[in-house]
RNA sequence: GGUCCGUUCGUCUAGGGGUUAGGACGCCAGGUUUUCAUCCUGGUAACAGGGGUUCGAUUCCCCUACGGACUACCA
């Protein structure tokens, strides 16, 4: 059983949603459950429509969840805000075996602490060291402590951090890693304001969840010996534990950001989120972003790179996860979606491009174009695309006829001879009945062979006229596409022009 | 500052005491294609530095440098 938690404080980016899917891969590969849970215990940084988001981007990247909020297990509720009662219990048991204590000290007396010791070039720490001096359940004596208590003088419970003790946490990507006590400080486990804070909600969670396995970013690993120790006062059997290599910025420093998707002019996040715009509504196909997320901090050991979600959880190890941090290559993002794009049925792209041709060509582009022809640019085209939004771009000749000839490409290939060669194409093309492209080139095979013509003097300026460029698929496709009126017509056009 | 984690081509990475250090993206060149793209072939480019251990180190150990995370009544 594992878990991915996400806080609802906005829109879950890439980061999050590979945690996700290593989670996901881990579970179905050893036949586990792979759970959601909401952790909602900071009732300030609470995002409206944030849970509903990290759901659909789930969704939407096909890693489903076996147990989440909506979706009972037999463990919820699974939002800690739910789940609200339940923590100060477990906080006042710490309380009374002696591993947590209460504290009185107001944020600002600590923050002016804070402050002072750094004047002096020194760190605070609210540890073993410190403790007695402050205001708390273990300087103050029995009635002291009561009458706080019931004069409802705010506090919080802290973990009583063992004093000078090496604390041994095991890692699975990591191997041991070692803490000294000394310097970890009693965090607070239970706020003033009833919630719990991440670490012992999380601990209790995990633990009542019956989670087995913890697999989450590596910004948690200084968290672990606290965590370890949680499980270790309560007398529970801690999970095991996996912390995961940082997603970190294309270039310059630090971790992937929010940010760094404007700046960069790539998404960041699954879907669009405020006015960052998502892999989806870029025109990226989800396959393609897991594939690459998959292989972003893990590889297989072999030489594949194209796994579909199947393949990747036979083949995935949390052993063969790397141990630092793996840039973030917008490059590669776009080569795996070029490479889904390929394979993936033409069926499947006709209706987005359906769409996008009535919003750039307007309600009339569609008349005359079945969806048939449609399917059929689509083929003639789709292997020049990365995005299937470029197919709208790549097929706008099909749509509107060229205009404007590029002054450079028209002096280079156009000839004295040019004009009466299209006109003896049109007069050869016209009476043409059965319009296919194997037709047409067999009779404009057969009619330069009798001029005595070369493909070159004919085959840019037919292309030309149609396309308005030297670019496109082959000529012949794209005439049977076109159909014979229309490319009559284009090549009158451009004789047209080319006359005055 | 302190604690912890890390360091193989520009990037993602394989490998591991003796290798021509392999693959992928990118980039470059050639070929195929009447054009473009695709595709094919080839090229480019890396073991952070210094000490050990060893017959031999990129691989094991130590130090340094650099990078990263954490250091909240946020997660």
């Amino acid at each position: 059983r594992v878990r991915f938690a996400p806080s609802p404080t906005g829109g879950l980016h890439i980061g999050g949603v590979r945690t996700a899917l290593f989670n996901y891969l881990f579970a179905k590969k050893h036949g586990g459950d792979f759970i959601l849970r909401i952790e909602d215990t900071d009732q300030s940084r609470f995002i409206e429509g944030a849970e509903s988001y990290i759901e659909e981007a789930l969704k939407w990247c096909g890693i489903p969840y076996d147990e989440g909020p909506n979706k009972d297990g037999g463990y919820g509720p699974y939002r800690q805000s739910e789940r609200k009662e339940s923590y100060k219990k477990y906080a006042l048991v710490l309380v009374e075996n002696g591993h947590a204590y209460y504290a009185f000290d107001s944020s600002e007396s600590l923050d002016k602490q804070r402050i002072a010791h750094e004047e002096k070039g020194k760190t605070f720490i609210y540890n073993a060291h410190n403790r007695k001096k402050l205001s708390n359940s273990i300087s103050l004596n029995n009635e002291e402590v009561a009458n706080k208590l019931a004069d409802n003088t705010p506090y919080v419970i802290r973990f009583k951090t063992p004093e000078n003790q090496t604390i041994k946490t095991s890692d699975i990507i990591r191997g041991e890693v070692l803490f000294d006590s000394k310097v970890l400080d009693d965090k607070v486990l239970f706020k003033n304001d009833g919630m719990p804070t991440y670490h012992l909600a999380n601990v209790v969670d995990d633990h009542l969840m019956e989670i087995s396995h913890v697999i989450r970013g590596e910004e948690w690993l200084p968290s672990l010996a606290l965590h370890q120790q949680l499980y270790h006062a309560f007398g529970w059997k801690a999970p095991e534990f996996a912390h995961l290599p940082l997603i970190m910025k294309p270039i310059g420093k630090g971790k992937l950001s929010k940010r760094d998707g404007e700046t960069g002019g790539f998404p960041i996040f699954p879907l669009t989120w405020n006015e960052s715009k998502g892999y989806k509504e870029e025109g990226y196909l989800a396959e393609a972003v897991i594939n690459f997320l998959a292989l972003l901090g893990w590889n297989p050991g072999t030489e594949q790179e194209l796994f579909s979600l199947n393949e990747l959880v036979n083949a995935f190890e949390l052993e063969r996860v790397q141990k630092s941090g793996a840039r973030f290559d917008p490059e590669k993002t776009k080569w795996f979606n070029q490479q889904y794009l390929q394979t993936s049925k033409n069926e499947r792209l006709l209706s987005s491009f359906k769409l996008d041709l009535i919003s750039t060509y307007g309600k009339d582009s569609l008349i005359n174009k079945t969806d048939a022809k449609l399917l059929q640019i689509i083929g003639l085209i789709k292997e020049r695309a990365v995005f299937g939004k470029d197919l709208v771009t790549l097929a706008n000749y099909f749509f509107i006829a060229p205009v404007h000839f590029e002054e450079k490409t028209v002096q280079k290939h156009w000839k004295q001879e040019t004009l009466s060669i299209l006109e003896g194409l049109k007069e050869l093309l016209s009476p043409l009945l059965d319009f296919n492209s194997a037709s047409i080139e067999e009779e404009v095979k057969t009619y330069i062979s009798q001029r005595g013509l070369s493909f070159g003097a004919i085959m840019p300026m037919l292309r030309l006229a149609l396309v308005g460029a030297l670019s496109g698929p082959q000529v012949f496709e794209i005439m049977e596409v076109l159909e014979k009126e229309e490319c009559l017509k284009r090549i009158a056009h451009i004789q047209k022009i080319m006359e005055t």
